[in-house]
RNA sequence: GUCCCCAUCGUCUAGAGGCCCAGGACACCGGCUUUUCACGCCGGGUACGCGGGUUCAAAUCCCGCUGGGGACGCCA
């Protein structure tokens, strides 16, 4: 059974990039039958925080991107946080310096710094590395503490086969003896990560390309330990517009705020699964399908831009394909904290009926809310330019005229309701154009709404009426809070 | 500086030697519809970075260049 974990770091939201990798590992884990395991490296203790964490776990909750093993569930392999696997990597490390393949090292932070400043110094182009000061001795002080190297053999080349990169060879030259434990217990990066996805029987490795150079180094602590080591899968890294890392000065990057947004778990996850992969000329992807037509050949190469009008129109398309029910209860979440609205609105047609109206203007749930709360609320919060312009003392004596006839209508279905109209507007030597304007400020307070029709049909005769005159009378107010 | 990765419209991408004087989507520009704003529909422009090979044939394979990105920690 194919097991494919993600083991985000702690250090602050889960970001977009985060999220795809955590994606595109839960859908191989998904379309394989197989598990997804989630693992929190938690190792740097002053960078990283609960808070974090959580944020982390909601994110991917809020995604729908569940996992089988790791926090809050637990599983056979745990504990699924770094912090708490410290004798894991201890025994592990001892084991490699018994076998002889890593050794002690004494040598203080001070100690390497005054070394790679002398390095600086001397005007040498090559990267530093480590002198290998205690590569070979073993008269060890005692009571002193010590990290722990790997011995790197300087020689010949290490590589693999990457699920989306293909062959990648890197010179071991560029190696060094690198530190597996460091000397206050806790594991570096990439020994920590090898122990765990060794020890939690993990066999498909995806992470950004940025960790592309960190593969050498774990395959060489595989060998070292006598293991095979798992697939690894680099996924290309996601710019900005301009083409630089992504970062909060370019678009919103956390995925939390997405969801505060008002965007759909299922359009970030399908805007995400489109940046770097593809599926032919098809944009728009359900999670199924996603998890049906995934795979690692047809992930791309090359890094992706975030585009945030692409993300838009996605989202636009996701809502839309919406069932009129989750709509209805998407918009009451959204409205639940919105003391102005009458509430008795909410369960009698009326908000379902706005909704449908509001469904091909809006492209969020906060958006398809602007435009149908003119329909919950006791009046509508006028515009005060929308006002200005149309709601003339002609065009308010015109509304009240039609208010007039709406009442003297046998029907309020709504083509009767317009040919009544056009008849009327006719006799006046109108054009529908006159009283259009005027009427949708009046309902709605706006003068970017639905059709007058869908408005009437949303608000009903008695308010549609009352509306209508308030126009007149009412008008121009501006004590319900004039939003321009 | 060293090492690694990448390279098709403005952006995301299709393309796995002939189907491509390059297709789709977003964006953009026209038009239709029209009661505003949208939605929708129709149409348009714009791309294989450059130079060498290989081949009857290259966007597709190879090499170089250029350009972009990443990594060079007792961070992850």
């Amino acid at each position: 059974m194919v097991r494919v974990r993600f083991a985000p770091s702690p250090t602050g939201y889960l970001h977009l990039g985060g999220a795809r990798t955590a994606l595109f590992s839960w859908l191989w884990a998904r379309s394989q039958g197989g598990r997804f395991v989630l693992r929190i490296e938690d190792t740097d203790r002053a960078r990283h925080d609960e808070a974090s964490a959580e944020a982390i776990l909601e994110s991917l909750r809020w995604l729908g991107l569940d996992w089988d093993e790791g926090p809050e569930v637990g599983g056979d392999f745990g504990p699924y946080f770094q912090s708490e696997r410290r004798d894991i990597y201890r025994l592990f490390a001892e084991k490699l310096v018994a076998r002889g393949v890593a050794y002690r090292c004494y040598a203080t932070p001070e100690e390497l710094k005054a070394a790679r400043d002398a390095h600086t110094a001397s005007g040498s182009k090559a990267p530093f590395k480590y002198p290998g000061l205690w590569r070979d001795r073993t008269d060890w002080p005692d009571n002193q503490p010590y990290a722990i190297r790997l011995k790197v053999d300087a020689r010949g080349q290490t590589g693999w086969n990457d699920l989306v990169k293909g062959r990648i060879d890197i010179p071991n030259q560029t190696q060094q003896d690198f530190i597996l434990l460091r000397s206050d217990g806790l594991p570096l990066y990439n020994f920590g990560c090898v122990v765990d996805d060794l020890s939690m029987k993990i066999d498909v490795v995806a992470r950004g390309d940025d960790h592309v150079i960190n593969t050498p180094p774990q395959l060489l602590i595989y060998e070292a330990l006598g293991q095979e080591p798992p697939r690894f899968a680099h996924l290309p890294m996601i710019l900005s517009p301009n083409g630089e890392k992504l970062s909060k000065r370019h678009a919103a990057v956390s995925v939390l705020e997405y969801r505060d947004a008002g965007y759909l778990p299922e359009a970030v996850l399908n805007y995400l699964a489109r940046l770097g992969w593809s599926h032919g000329d098809q944009e728009i992807f359900s999670k199924e399908e996603l998890v049906r037509l995934f795979s690692w050949e047809s992930v791309g190469t090359s890094a992706a831009r975030y585009d945030a009008k692409k993300f838009l129109h996605v989202q636009a398309t996701h809502l839309r394909q919406q069932s009129p029910e989750r709509l209805a209860e998407l918009v009451r979440d959204a409205l639940s904290s919105d003391a102005a609205i009458d509430t008795r609105w909410l369960e009698d047609g009326t908000l379902d009926k706005a909704i449908a109206t509001a469904i091909s203007r809006a492209a969020t749930v906060p958006e398809v809310v602007d435009t149908i709360r003119y329909a919950l609320l006791p009046k509508p919060v006028l515009d005060a330019s929308a006002g200005a312009k149309f709601l003339t003392e002609a065009a308010c004596a015109l509304l009240a005229d039609f208010a007039t006839l709406l009442e003297g209508l046998p029907t309020w279905e709504s083509s009767a309701l317009e040919a009544a109209t056009q008849d009327w507007l006719a006799a006046r030597d109108l054009s529908m154009k006159a009283l259009a304007q005027p009427a949708r400020v009046a309902l709605t307070g706006q003068s970017k709404n639905a059709g007058l029709f869908e408005i009437l049909d949303v608000l009903g005769l008695a308010r549609s009426r009352e509306r209508l005159r308030a126009a007149g009378s009412a008008l121009p107010s501006g004590d319900e809070g004039v939003s321009s």
